[in-house]
Parts: structure tokens; sequence; C-alpha cells
DNA sequence: TTATTGTTTAGAACGATTCTAAGTTAAATC
DNA sequence: GATTTAACTTAGAATCGTTCTAAACAATAA
């Protein structure tokens, strides 16, 4: 595990407990650039030998988010989504081979105001279409 | 049933048979301006008197997003919700109490491209915080 | 009528997620 | 160091939204 000081200093600041199990989840999350599902994650984790258990994966998550360290992606209805919250940025999902690309983008620019919001938590852009390599396939 | 005829057309233009329950279910889109789940679709016909089965509202709600005349709109990971296609419009959804409200958007204005995308058909935003009524209860 | 095709239906099956209750670990107090 | 306490992890059961299956039904064509 790369950086063990620091992704323990990172579960400290947000008042999370550093145990083994959060430590690699966290590893993980940081080392991986894709928007895994909770299968890929119990998977992966099995396949380098630490086998936590699904439930713990599943609380460990949902703890992560809550706390702000994370973000649920909802792209469909089968499986969650988990993404590192790094500065804004769209999704691009390909409704054919289900490739997610992200791409920064400035919400601002929008000038997008609900007059019914006391206070936005998290902003979502997701655009759906079909990726250039599906489109060359047909 | 109001405006059986424009329904009908509606279905018609999509290469939909307008059989009865499809018209029911559309006519329920069009006049319910909240983002129902299948739950409150089947329960709201059945009081009216429209017993379709469970079956019958997810086949039918799956076919209208097929045709273009929904989208689903995934909040979270509970029940899908569905939403009558009007112009581009974003959700702002209250994380205390649930409400949902719309905004009309221009996307263009974020001049988003993504490299990847060959073609986009659908875009969704989500912003995500607490209502002024749930921010004035606290 | 007899096929043929499409639609609806109830209930079974599925699968992602949550719950439960027991086991384990780690810190706190004596 | 032993004992209590609280927090964390775990396997498997339970839940629940959704999909599947196979039969019934309706509409149309031959």
């Amino acid at each position: 595990m790369q950086n063990y000081a620091q992704l323990t200093e990172e579960l400290k600041a947000r008042s999370i407990k550093p145990s083994l199990q959060r430590l690699l989840l966290l590893n993980y999350m940081h080392t991986c650039h894709t928007h895994p599902t909770v299968e890929q994650i119990y998977a992966d984790l099995a396949a380098q030998g630490h086998a936590l258990s699904k439930a713990t994966v599943y609380n460990t998550l949902t703890l992560f988010v809550q706390k702000g360290l994370l973000r649920v992606v909802n792209l469909d209805r089968s499986e969650a989504r988990y993404d590192v919250l790094a500065c804004d940025h769209g999704h691009f999902v390909c409704e054919c081979c289900g490739a997610i690309y992200d791409e920064p983008i400035d919400f601002d620019k929008l000038n997008l105001i609900f007059p019914e919001a006391g206070s936005v938590n998290q902003r979502d852009l997701f655009y759906r279409g079909v990726c250039k390599r599906c489109l060359s396939k047909e």
C-alpha cells in the first residue's frame, strides 16, 4: 500500500478510524481511475489477496460517501458506481459499450438557480450517447 | 381520459400500437407533473379504477423510454422515476425531504465537449442539497 | 374458422443492497 | 495484565425493485 501515513491522515481528518480495511479501500479508490462497482472493487481486492467481506465494502463505501470522500454515481438502475471526489467533472456514458469518460466542467457558466434550493451540496452532470469507437464499428 | 385522439396520435407517431393500457399510462404521465415511481403510477391508476398489472406498467414505461416519449431519472439507488420529455431542464433534489424541483437550462452555455463522444442523445443535470422549507425547519 | 402476431398478466426468479446477530479487534478502565 | 466497553468486520439471511416466464387474451390476417 502506498502513502500509508497520508491515507491514515486523510481518514483521521474526517474522523474515520483508520482500520486496515478502510485504508485498503481508500487506497484502491485513489489508485483506480475508473468508476468501479462494488463487485469490481470486491473482486480486485480479493485478487490482490485482500479478501474483505462484501458487507464491509458496502459499509465502508457508504461511510466514505457520508464523510465526503467519495460520491455515488447512479448511471443506471443496475449497480452503483463510486468516484473519488476530485474537481468538478461531468460524465459521458456510452449507451453501447458502457464506457465512462470524464471531462472537467464549470457549473457556474450555467447561471442555474433553483429558487427552492436552500443549499447545494453536490452537482452532477451526465451526457449519454454513443462513443466514437462504437460508432465506427457499426 | 382527456385528448383521446391526440394521445392515440402521439403513440402512432412513434409506431406504438395504442392499446387501452398504453393510453392510460401516457395520459397519466402527461397530467402528472411530479416524477413518479412505478409504485406511485401503479397505485394512482388502481385508485382511479384502472388496475393494470405491475408488469404492464414496467413494460410500457420501458417501451415509452425506448421510443423517446419519457426518460428515466435515476435520483438514487432505490426506485426509478419517470419524466415526460419536455424542454431541457435540470433537477434539484432535496436530500432531506426528497422533493424534486425542475428548472429549465441551456446546456450549450457549458461549452462542454467530450472528445470521445460520437453522438450525444441525452443530457442530465442534478443538483443536490437542502430545500428552503427543510432548511427553515432545522 | 384458423393461424399468426402482439399485448397483458400473475407469479416466480433474480440480483443489488441492507439487515442481523455473532465474532473479532482495539481502546479504556480497573 | 485482566476486564469491560465500544467499534468494526463478517457470513448469511432478508428485502425489495425489477425482470423473466409461460399462459391467457385480443386483434388482425389468411
